[in-house]
DNA sequence: AGCACGCCGACT
DNA sequence: GTCGGCGTGCTC
């Protein structure tokens, strides 16, 4: 009798042997099944069969149930799911974790139980209407039913507008019952639901916008690509109509009855942007997203699977989706930091969607006006397609130059220095809106004694507290840790504590206190709570005129302000003389972002920059040159460097609440790495994280550097050996991150 | 990861 | 005498 491999959520590496359920035919692939797993029960799926197994046959255990008579995933989707588990070197039932709905994992049917229906008796179909002249509702219920012809779920009733007390008043006079479904095991092994409301043959429900030629262009190459493996980097400027582009793509593979996906950024789902693809098509577009219940994304990803969804638009999670006829992947605004998982199972869903891509042999479209490094050398390279939307269709007003405001010497006011406050009179004045991106939340990043130069910190973290107002507390950005604000200096007790630097709220209060007659409306974590407050704020820009935006990187993603002529970064600073590689990339984004936010429809903007190294080679060519030369140049720096994206990393971190326990088992990993590694795979480390010490753990890291991935990989599948086995690593939690972009 | 087993301190 | 602390071992 042949055994069933069982993948299961757990962190051992490997699957579980089980003997088929009694009585019932082998189970297909992809099938969810009940096991009995040491003395509990758990959920995994069916991997494979083999005829016979290392283990002693008296410790195989039978499968209790299986929960589907088709397959979840198709064998290739399983495929691309085996992959990720053993390039990210995870458990696949972790992989199977991330990949199923919530509500599968639990175990509940791919299909909801048929509800139960209101019928009408026999009683029910001879009474005439007209006997129930003292109860008229429910006489207009019963002349609905006897008219309606079909039996309907209480649902579909109390839509109509009927009541329970009217269902009940007409069942205890024997006139109507509720008929439970005929399925034996309801939910499982259903029918597929029948296929959509009867679409429209058309794909168009509403004229496309007319492209410039620039995207027409860029339409015709991307048609020739559209049956193939064919990663392309679309490289638009912002307001260059990238959206239009996709969306015409699009259509013509919904046109050849392909499904498509497209992820976004996490802060960029609002519901505008699921509206506009709503309206383009007669088709069936599902979000997919984490703010969606579990019965919501249930849901969504069956209509996914059984190829119902002709679009699904999610954020990065949405990239496990199965879709049966997929056609088509683009990542919208692929260089965003959201498509890196950064806990438990560490992905970029970026480099899952072209690994996916190259097994379906479909194309894959990157889009972005500041696209990522390695995305920029694989379009350099020749290796992605690399298409430029450099043109705004519209109005034809450009992208304005950023112009750098250095503050050196200059007295700050809230973290505003005077010529900014007269550039922005200036804008107001002229009855305008000025944006002004700050990406600190809080009133300020320091409190500080005057008197003993005492600074709050975190009891958990070697970090500081920030300051906040409104509610009066300090407060940890890295662990959460919440304190009230201090009286009185806790050091010397007589100095007085004053705040260092600016946050959003500071500078909130000093806007107030120079604009009085003008609307500060500030965007951030604190400001914006839910989808609601967001919405609220939005209208509120879309009226007031003139206004101040202020916020976080809120501000900077995904919305657009025509009325924004000002745009400003309080300071560009921040990351400038960062170690970490990586900052000045992602401080050009954002600065490229903001600009975008200026002059979008007809008026011209002005964007200003405030810095204390406007003489910085780096933010000159930026602001002169443009993005993709600044970002040109930091490729040859990465080139020099040896370091991505040409060349690999792995980064082992370890924790644990006592530091000794943390630098023995680092210490001997590193020694066992360095016994193992017979090839090109240079440790850096182990060192202390930067912040060693968080939420009250002690944190190391150990980062593996090499030219190619195969002895990476190969000399991680050893190290993880080592470790699963170590006794030293039981105390101490430890992670894996390939590919990984925090550094620091 | 969970969960049980097991071996030592502070309670009724 | 027992309740419960968390070290150790196991999961087909």
């Amino acid at each position: 009798m042949p055994l069933i491999q069982v993948a299961l959520a757990t962190p051992l590496r490997r699957l579980f042997d089980y003997w088929p359920v009694a009585g019932e035919p082998l189970p297909a692939i992809g099938v969810r099944v009940k096991v009995p797993f040491g003395n509990r029960q758990m959920i995994g799926l069916v991997m494979g069969q083999v005829a016979a197994t290392e283990l002693p046959t008296h410790r195989i255990k039978a499968a209790l149930a299986y929960l589907d008579t088709k397959p979840l995933f198709t064998q290739q989707h399983l495929d691309f799911l085996c992959w990720i588990a053993s390039y990210y070197h995870q458990p696949l039932g972790d992989v199977l974790n991330v990949a199923l709905p919530a509500l599968l994992r639990q175990g509940q049917a791919l299909h909801p139980p048929l509800e139960p229906r209101w019928e009408l008796t026999q009683l029910g179909k001879q009474t005439a209407v007209a006997t129930l002249q003292r109860a008229p509702r429910q006489a207009a219920l019963l002349e609905f039913l006897q008219h309606g012809g079909q039996s309907k779920t209480q649902k579909a009733l109390q839509a109509q507008g009927y009541s329970l007390a009217m269902l009940q008043g007409l069942q205890t006079k024997n006139l109507i019952e509720l008929q439970k479904p005929a399925s034996k095991t309801p939910g499982i092994g259903l029918p597929l639901l029948p296929l959509d409301e009867h679409l429209p043959n058309s794909v168009l429900a509403e004229v496309p916008l007319k492209l410039i030629k620039e995207q027409q262009q860029a339409i015709e190459v991307l048609m020739e690509k559209r049956a193939t493996f064919s990663p392309i980097l679309l490289q638009g400027v912002t307001g260059s109509g990238k959206t239009e582009v996709y969306l015409q793509f699009i259509q013509a593979l919904l046109e050849e009855g392909k499904q498509v996906l497209v992820l976004i950024p996490e802060i960029g789902l609002t519901p505008q942007t699921l509206l506009r693809f709503e309206q383009r098509f007669n088709r069936r577009v599902v979000a997919m997203h984490s703010a969606m219940t579990d019965k919501e994304r249930l849901d969504a990803w069956r209509s996914a699977m059984q190829g119902r969804a002709a679009v699904v638009l999610g954020t990065r999670s949405a990239i496990f989706t199965p879709l049966p006829n997929l056609g088509l992947i683009i990542v919208d605004e692929e260089h965003d930091a959201s498509f890196k998982q950064q806990d438990r199972m560490r992905y970029q869903a970026r480099d899952l969607a072209v690994m996916r891509a190259k097994q379906e042999n479909i194309p894959v479209l990157l889009g972005s006006a500041t696209p990522s490094l390695e995305t920029l050398a694989k379009a350099k390279s020749g290796a992605y397609l690399w298409l430029h939307l450099r043109q705004r269709p519209g109005a034809g007003v450009q992208v304005p130059e950023p112009k750098l405001l250095d503050i050196r010497n200059r007295k700050l006011i809230g973290g505003f220095s005077e010529p900014l406050f007269f550039a922005m009179d200036k804008h107001l004045k002229a009855g305008n809106q000025v944006l002004v991106l700050l990406n600190r939340r809080g009133f300020a990043p320091v409190l500080m004694c005057t008197g003993c130069g005492w600074i709050a910190g975190c009891l958990h973290c070697d970090a500081r507290m920030t300051w906040h107002r409104e509610p009066p507390k300090l407060h940890c950005h890295h662990c959460d840790q919440k304190q009230p604000l201090p009286s009185q200096c806790p050091q010397c007790v007589e100095g007085e504590l004053k705040p260092l630097g600016a946050g959003t709220e500071r500078a909130e209060e000093t806007l107030l206190e120079r604009y009085p007659d003008i609307p500060v409306i500030r965007l951030d974590r604190d400001s914006v709570r839910n989808r609601n407050d967001l919405a609220t704020k939005l209208d509120q820009i879309a009226l007031e005129r003139p206004a101040i935006l202020l916020g976080t990187q809120m501000l900077a993603k995904g919305h657009h302000f025509p009325d924004v002529t000002l745009a400003t970064l309080l300071n560009a600073d921040h990351g400038l003389y960062s170690s970490d590689p990586r900052a000045m990339e992602r401080t050009a984004q954002l600065l490229i972002q903001v600009a975008g936010r200026a002059g979008r429809a007809e008026k011209l903007g002005e964007v200003i920059v405030q810095t204390h190294h406007s003489d910085d080679p780096r933010l000159e060519k930026l602001c002169v040159e443009g993005y993709e030369a600044l970002a040109l140049d930091l490729l040859e720096e990465r080139q020099q460097i040896n370091w991505p994206p040409y060349a690999h990393l792995a980064m082992l971190r370890a924790e644990a609440p006592r530091t000794e326990q943390v630098e023995m088992l680092m210490r001997l990993l590193a020694e066992q790495a360095n016994l193992m590694n017979q090839e090109a795979v240079t440790l850096l480390g182990p060192v202390p994280a930067p912040m060693e010490r968080r939420q009250g753990r002690y944190h190391m890291q150990l980062l593996l550097h090499a030219n190619q991935r195969a002895p990476l990989h190969r000399l991680i599948d050893r190290l993880l050996g080592w470790l699963e086995t170590s006794p030293e690593a039981r105390k101490v939690r430890w992670s894996l991150d390939i590919d990984p972009e925090d550094l620091f």
